[in-house]
DNA sequence: AATGACTGGACAAACGGTTGCGCAAATTTA
DNA sequence: TAAATTTGCGCAACCGTTTGTCCAGTCATT
């Protein structure tokens, strides 16, 4: 009732030093195994459990991963968490979350806050402006690693596990390109994300390989917010040439598109037809949704994210033998288009 | 560059005891001036962070919270975890999370786990099938504080937060009485379930208050599975009277509803109406929004119950007052209905 | 019987910080 | 000027566990 039982309290009743029963309950091969039963069979009675605090203390660990992410709300993270939580539990390791709800300074608190924490490892996806990297440089001199999923930064020297947007924006275009839509418009996302630049590269191969020439003022940036997807189609639909597909940068950025399209007074599927990427599961009960989307296997980059952390943690992975691990995204086509 | 420094290692420099310095850096009244700025100064020139896991040992506290819900994809509970994310930063606490994928067995592992890593208190929204309470009974003799948030468990005695769902019925009937509606069907959650019940009063009451009678068989119990859903919607479409509006259970029980109503060839809106809860974001994108939905107020539901249970551990509530908090649900009209 | 190798366990330090108590010097009070 | 009080700091214990080292007894070997 009032304390815990310890080691110590164990020690005490059977007349031996808390190391004894240290290494009995440990299995030590130096223990008699007289004196480790007796010990194991006290410590089921008291209902004796460590004191983890304690082996933290002592063990400079904590069994605990960071978790840096920008909204939960977003179904790829919550999808991608449980891959991470899921991966963690398996190695016993809990999971402390922060959300920088796209908010740089917000970010680095959270960071400060977790390595005060004493984290052991860090899994992180970048805010959407985040371009100033001197956060996570500082936790190398308290050698805690971190693994970047998805929103990752752009410089060398980092561990990641990423889609590449390349194959997936390929499959799109091309599918557009021979539904017979040679006008495609393309709503990008902020230009110095690599996720932009990789739409851009596949959308420019998928029209090399049937030698269309890539048009890129048909290619525009957005901030992602719905103004900034509404100004984007504005510019697209007020293009010289008649824009008959788009491709839009994820799911949410695909709705607010459709919907001024709608207000346009134009048909969906008809005048105009959209791809996006995301995959989401709630597109089923879309009015509009994509002709097809790009799934980014989110549950999937979690899990990578995760074992890589944890190798780095156990020293299988050197920490500075980067790993950096590309998953392909693949285009998955409504069902019944 | 190899240890972070210490308060030892201050102490040593400035030929002063360990404990003066961590006085010092407490700004303690007992240390002079001149030698409490001396510390303070070198420390910040050490760039020293006092060793949290040091703290928390000695201290018994940890400033961590557990957070254990069924499924953060589910936008009620991703919505939720914000609320209590930014009301335990504010304290400096942070927040651990556990997923029990609504599965008993998990939770109660997830409990355990928690304990052990001596969270020092615990949010808990319960899986869909736990009818047994002792893992977090268990937690009394731990002095480990719990408040329940949304899904509660059906025992005396507990802290905790969750939404009447009376209120916000009484406003969607009385709704679609206002509009004409006299027959309405209800497609409601499992019988056990208090929320389910509460739905069922809240129909009465509206009916009682329009003087018109409450017609049980119009009350259905389905298990929210599409096929439940499915199942209900057909009893109710054969009923002998005409159904003319439905109030579903949730959102997304609303859109399979929806779904099998239109494939029987009803006109939404005109042969049929719909009004369910939850009031998620991404119904502004459905197809068939509900005319109405019943807002739970998720984030307001998590900050509440966060800070219930921080006025718990700091004592400003006593353990043995439970305080159990109702927040009333609301009825949300769709923009333009 | 003496030497050596094991066996089983105790002792103590260490992890980093906090805190009650004691004590000398400085200052105020009578 | 002596006594009382305050000021400023050091000493040491403590939180619970792990781990390197040391010691005493037991056994086997020659």
């Amino acid at each position: 009732m009032p304390n815990p039982p310890t080691i110590k309290e164990i020690a005490k009743r059977l007349n031996l030093a808390a190391s004894t029963v240290s290494r009995a309950l440990h299995d030590h091969p130096r223990i008699g195994l007289r004196t480790r039963l007796k010990v194991q069979e006290l410590a089921r009675e008291l209902q004796y459990e460590p004191n983890q605090t304690a082996i933290f203390f002592q063990q400079k660990k904590t069994f605990t991963l960071g978790i840096v992410l920008p909204e939960l709300s977003e179904a790829f993270f919550s999808a991608a968490i449980s891959g991470i939580e899921d991966t963690a539990n398996k190695s016993n390791y809990m999971v402390l979350l922060g959300q920088s709800h796209d908010d740089t300074e917000r970010e680095q608190k959270i960071v400060e806050i977790m390595k005060n924490h004493r984290v052991d490892g860090l899994l992180v996806s970048l805010a959407k402006n985040t371009v100033n990297y001197a956060h996570f440089e500082m936790l190398r001199k308290y050698n805690i690693p971190v693994v970047f999923f998805d929103r990752i930064p752009n410089m060398p020297d980092i561990h990641y596990v990423a889609s590449n947007m390349e194959s997936g924006t390929i499959q799109a275009v091309s599918l557009l390109l021979q539904r017979g839509h040679r006008v495609i418009g393309m709503i990008n996302g902020p230009e110095k994300l690599i996720a932009s630049q990789q739409r851009t590269t596949g959308y420019q191969k998928a029209m090399q390989q049937q030698r269309l020439k890539y048009d890129a003022s048909l290619n525009v940036n957005a901030d992602l917010t719905k103004e900034g997807t509404r100004n984007a189609m504005q510019q697209l639909l007020s293009h010289k040439r008649k824009v008959t597909a788009i491709v839009a940068f994820n799911d949410y950025v695909s709705q607010d598109a459709v919907q001024y399209a709608v207000e346009q007074g134009l048909e969906i599927n008809k005048d105009i037809t959209f791809v996006s990427y995301a995959n989401l599961p709630i597109s089923s009960y879309m009015a509009f949704p994509p002709l097809a989307s790009v799934e980014q296997y989110p549950y999937l980059q979690g899990q990578k994210a995760t074992e890589i952390l944890l190798e780095l943690l156990s020293g299988k992975l050197a920490a500075d033998r980067y790993q950096q691990t590309v998953i392909d995204s693949r285009l998955v086509i409504a069902p019944g288009r």
